[in-house]
DNA sequence: AAAAAAG
């Protein structure tokens, strides 16, 4: 009955049986597990006892990564901390850190000049035997890192933890090195977090409540989240970094370009992290409980406030290193500065191959980008890399070129091998996403000779697998299927000696983090990681406490939301104008994305789109993959103007020339502004972003926008404004109208 | 709320 109304609606039946097309695809799927599960009597019973087997089955599995999930999350607590010490310390081989610099597997830098030479063909040949071969060699596999998990858990860190603490070792590691660290530096340290952190703290505790009515100015700051950006916002308007009291310490850095100096910070402090990053996290609301353990003990934490610095606070550091890290900023900076400068250093002299040079022309990258003149060299020494570059800025040719380069090197001299484990793992957020730095990062491979394969869910693993066994060098992909097929014993990261994080911050939250860290301890013992994101903050203090050693921190100064080509503006309607002002913002000539908050909505908004004539297709997770990726392709070759989508588009994914994004609903972190935003005015181009709210959150919004550094007009709309016309760039013939 | 695994 009640669908006979909805057509009568104004639901013209032809809609909605299309749409439907598409909608079927997941309700399949959904389908598909009710099958499943329907084809074995009782599943849906908890009584389920003799019944399947295969249930039974799985269900073993489960337990035993039950096991391994809880030691991972207690590190993610920050109980781990001794991962670097006791964990890593006793079974593997760990990287040392005095040979870590060098480390980048160097010994053979020379030979690169060898590789152009060599061609692959035979790799389709051997195909035919590997599969025989497959992988006996490594049934050592990943296995031997486990059991120091389960280690942990019990680890007796925490006493070394402490030892390390009082010792105030700034490297991370290795306790045995640390006691000789200065003790001098700690101290210091110390006091200056208490200064500082008091300013920050309250805001966070805010946050969480996120109570704006209290505290009307506050508010903004504290803006819950991240670390120092909020801070700034509303002090410095302009972003002077007067608040934070630890900056006075270098003295180097200019803070003009400042704004985004938190990193500067960090470099230093990533020395020390290990020891306080635990002590920071708590302090985070977001995060579970994690790590009132060990704070207590810890000075800072008392103070408490200091939380946010993590690994920045950690005060610390050598003079030495500290000197380096600044040193390096600043080059940076300058850089950053003068775009001339930046342009000197092509990728050639920045120690990338003739191949890879040759290619990243290709591909539009004739001298690089300021974040990637920043940490190709890093990268290719060998260092842990942290990277922040604002949207649209070039972080994928940033690891992407020096991996595929590192990787060369490392395997200059080798001979290929079938079934061969890869030995380089990027990971991302989204299937869209790793399909889409696969198509940078491939043709940087393959004018080398490696090979990459994509490994994320939503699709038949069989083609994936049939890829791992012929040999893959670099594996690109998202979590899920990479921890599936890891468990399945199909895909080996044993010789993984590179990592990659895209949207790392973003893979340090909730539902992704765990699963990360698994990954990550199944790659070889020391792999060099590479973390990178628009908003890279100290969220991924989780995993540079565990899996980083010593890393570079690198941001491009001068680069904030006001230098950027993006004009935003919010329009105040009334929820009862929604729709209509949506059609009207949509109904124009460039390429427009569209964000909802949910699925139904995003699709609902398609829909509405197309009754309305405009042709406009939906992106989100209730699609499969197939629609998925035909829908963003629609978009991509420009067969539709208008895709409407949920974040699953929000990170990371690149689309020529969309000139407009809507948020139709308004998201609640100022990150996710920052990414949502950044899917226009891309590598320079100008990009308008439009932001819908209803009167009632005006406020959340003047805040978060704060949070974001970024000023937009608030405007009130209704339907046939000619603001509309003007925002979708209508305006001239609404004029003659 | 969304995303990320299901031969």
């Amino acid at each position: 009955m009640p669908k006979s109304k909805k057509p009568a609606g104004g639901r013209p039946a032809k809609n909605f049986e299309p749409r439907y097309g598409d909608k079927p695809a997941y309700q399949d799927r959904k389908r598909h597990g009710d099958g499943a599960s329907a084809s074995k009597p009782g599943s849906k019973s908890p009584s389920h006892r003799g019944y399947r087997a295969a249930e039974t089955t799985e269900a073993a599995p489960k337990r035993r990564w039950t096991a391994q999930e809880r030691a991972g999350r207690d590190e993610s607590r920050g109980i781990r901390t001794q991962a670097g010490g006791t964990g890593r310390g006793d079974d593997r081989p760990r990287r040392s850190f005095d040979d870590r610099p060098p480390r980048s597997y160097d010994d053979r830098p020379a030979r690169s000049s060898e590789r152009p030479v060599r061609s692959y063909d035979d790799r389709p040949a051997r195909s035919s035997d590997r599969p025989a071969r497959s992988f006996e060699g490594r049934p050592a596999r990943s296995f031997d890192d486990r059991p120091r998990r389960d280690d942990r858990p019990m680890r007796t860190d925490r006493v070394d933890r402490t030892e390390r603490r009082t010792t105030g070792d700034a490297r991370p590691s290795y306790r045995d090195d640390r006691p000789r660290r200065s003790f001098d530096d700690r101290p210091a340290r110390s006091t200056e977090r208490p200064a500082r952190s008091f300013g920050d703290r309250p805001a966070r505790d805010d946050r969480p409540a996120r109570s704006f009515d209290d505290r009307p100015r506050r508010d903004a700051r504290p803006a819950r989240s991240f670390d120092e950006r909020p801070a700034r916002s509303t002090e410095r308007p302009a972003r002077s970094f007067g608040d934070r009291p630890a900056r006075d310490d270098r003295p180097a850095r200019s803070f003009d370009d400042g704004p985004r100096r938190s990193f500067d910070e960090r470099p230093a402090r990533s020395a020390e992290r290990p020891a306080r990053s635990f002590g920071d996290r708590p302090a985070r609301d977001d995060r579970p409980a994690r790590s009132f353990d060990d704070r207590p003990r810890r000075d800072d934490r008392r103070s408490e406030g200091p939380g946010r610095s993590d690994w920045s606070s950690a005060p610390k550091r050598s003079a030495q290193q500290e000197q380096h890290v600044d040193v390096v900023h600043e080059r940076l900076q300058a850089d950053a500065v003068d775009a001339a400068t930046v342009t000197e250093l092509g990728f050639a002299e920045l120690g990338l191959g003739e191949n890879i040079v040759r290619v990243l022309a290709d591909l539009g990258a004739s001298s690089p980008f300021p974040i990637q003149a920043a940490t190709v060299a890093p990268i290719l020494q060998g260092r842990d890399v942290l990277a922040r570059g604002r949207t649209g800025s070039g972080k994928t040719i940033a690891f992407g070129a020096p991996l595929v380069e590192s990787v060369l090197r490392a395997g200059a001299g080798t001979k290929r091998a079938f079934a061969r484990a890869p030995r380089a793992l990027i990971l991302a957020p989204t299937r869209e996403l790793a399909l889409q730095i696969d198509s940078t990062v491939q043709p940087i491979a393959r004018s080398v000779g490696l090979f990459t394969t994509q490994i994320y869910g939503g699709v038949p693993q069989g083609r994936q697998v049939g890829a791992l066994r012929k040999g893959v060098d670099i594996v690109i992909g998202t979590p899920g299927r990479i921890e599936d097929l890891v468990e399945q014993g199909k895909l080996d990261l044993s010789e993984v000696k590179i990592v990659v994080l895209d949207e790392a911050d973003h893979m340090c939250e909730l539902g992704f983090l765990e699963p990360v860290q698994r990954i990550l301890r199944h790659t070889a013992a020391g792999s060099q990681k590479l973390l990178f994101s628009a908003t890279l903050d100290r969220e991924v203090a989780a995993l540079v406490d565990e899996f980083l050693v010593e890393p570079a921190v690198y941001e491009v100064a001068g680069e904030d939301q006001e230098s950027g080509t993006i004009e935003h503006r919010v329009l105040v309607i009334d929820h009862r104008d929604k729709a209509e002002i949506l059609v009207s913002l949509v109904d124009r000539a460039g390429k427009t994305l569209v964000f909802a908050r949910t699925r139904a909505y995003a699709e609902m908004l398609a829909e509405q789109f197309d009754d309305a004539g405009i042709s406009a297709v939906a992106l989100h997770g209730d699609l499969n993959q197939a629609k998925r990726t035909r829908n963003l392709e629609k978009m991509t070759s420009g067969r539709v103007a208008v895709l409407v989508a949920t974040d699953v588009a929000a990170r990371g994914i690149h689309v020529d020339d969309i000139d407009l994004v809507v948020q139709a609903d308004a998201p609640d972190e100022y990150k996710t502004y920052l990414h949502r935003s950044g899917r226009t005015g891309r590598a320079g181009r100008t990009g308008r972003v439009v932001t819908l709210i209803p009167r009632q959150r005006r406020r959340r919004m003047v805040e978060m926008l704060e949070r974001a550094e970024i000023d937009a007009p608030f405007e009130d709309a209704r339907p046939g404004d000619d603001l509309l016309e003007e925002i979708a760039g209508r305006q001239i013939a609404n004029v003659t109208g």
